[in-house]
DNA sequence: GGCTAATATTTGTCTAGTTGTATAGTTCAT
DNA sequence: ATGAACTATACAACTAGACAAATATTAGCC
């Protein structure tokens, strides 16, 4: 898939880089040398890139002496995101869901490990979708242990919060005790129910929570678009 | 008879060699025509069988430079004390980084408002590529106040440790005081860095370290190869 | 200080090699 | 007939290395 050529987007980003005056007119810009090994290519695909930049008039080139920045771009577009901030600290706390599923059934290996089950023990699973501004901003599954929680899909239905849902259960306050995250490709369900064309990128988080005790009473997995969110990490 | 492709057998005997450590991680293999030549077919059939070694990993092409082999996945814990060297060596790998540029320039709208700055106050910047085992994990730039800090590319230089180049500068210790991640396609200057595809998901993290009285003292971007690291948040 | 000569940098150009992609044709089994 | 596997050829995009030409920097000398 890789429609663009090196040497374009190393213009762009070049072309970025003095438009937000990083690089102001006049100014000297990095060696050809330099910049190479800067994004890891050859020389004479920098020199492609600069000999663009030079066509629209961007910059100027003296042999031997350097390239320099002649104007800045007029029309650059300086895109501003709109984007969902979500605290992972609090997990389960995202106003706006959608309840895509409320099932009981035996546990895996993954959620039995992560629950202190064993494997085959039951669990009520939550499926659903979180919303922000009526998007589709993340995916998520809650795993929760059956035998200690008996009436907690009753609640959930209700309150559709898993933090009311808990309290209702005797767990007044819980906390995370473990997050993992990463970045996948969207899978073909993923990118449908989040409204994404499939293999975009998302994040991929999986976490535990678990109440004072330290008794893990949560572990959800939940899959965020990429491009709506954005997540703020907790600093203790 | 056979009924298996020519290109399935030649890409398990490529496979095998690679298992058989004939070719290491990082090593390149012999070109397209050589490997042609060697087996007797054409250079497409060759290119189908590194294709679907490419699609299960095992191997990296870079155009104009060579098909490489390609490496597996890397844990980097997210906390209050992000420190590079002490992650990767925790996960059993060899830490590596690889400066890529150290430039001072003005600082944009985002860097100044990080680092409580003005736009256009000068910054260092350290851009580099961290490496665990030899491979290229995540592309980062570190951008640090100017006029606090005169001698840091200095320090940079010789230690390549941010850590210890703050501490020349008088900064004991440091914590991270916010961290947002997001995840993303990669740009194509991004995919060569990290040898991936181009639109591969990556993590895409921004944060900014604070001194002890809470001065922030750098503002860093990093972009993590998606399929090659899992971020873990911890607390505390 | 100011000049020149030597040296190091930096851009410009050239040749060659390698992977990516597109098009067209051949062989062969079902 | 049709499609899959393979061959053949050509060109684009990028890498690699070398060398020349213009400029910048430095050292020595007056």
């Amino acid at each position: 898939m890789s429609k663009t050529p090196i040497w374009k987007s190393i213009a762009l980003r070049l072309t970025s880089d003095i438009a937000e005056e990083r690089y102001q007119t006049g100014d000297r810009l990095p060696t050809e040398a330099q910049l190479a090994a800067t994004y890891g290519v050859n020389r004479h695909t920098v020199r492609r890139a600069l000999a663009d930049m030079s066509e629209q008039g961007l910059v100027h080139a003296r042999r031997g002496a350097g390239v320099f920045v002649a104007t800045r771009p007029t029309d650059y577009p300086i895109g501003k995101r709109v984007r969902y901030h979500k605290n992972i600290s609090a997990s389960g706390k995202i106003p706006g869901k959608k309840i895509l599923a409320l099932t009981t059934r035996a546990a895996d290996a993954a959620e039995a490990e992560a629950l202190g089950l064993s494997k085959g023990d039951t669990v009520h699973v939550y499926d659903g979708l979180s919303l922000a501004d009526g998007q589709p901003i993340g995916l998520f599954q809650s795993v929760f242990p059956a035998e200690r929680f008996p009436d907690l899909l009753q609640t959930l239905t209700d309150t559709q919060s898993v933090t009311k849902a808990l309290q209702a259960c005797g767990i007044a306050d819980y906390v995370r005790v473990s997050t993992r995250v990463t970045a996948r490709g969207a899978t073909a369900t993923q990118a449908l129910h989040l409204q994404l064309p499939e293999g975009a990128p998302v994040l991929f988080s999986v976490g535990v929570n678990a109440d004072p005790d330290g008794n893990p009473v949560e572990y959800g997995r939940t899959v965020f678009a990429g491009e709506r969110v954005t997540l703020t990490l907790n600093e203790g």
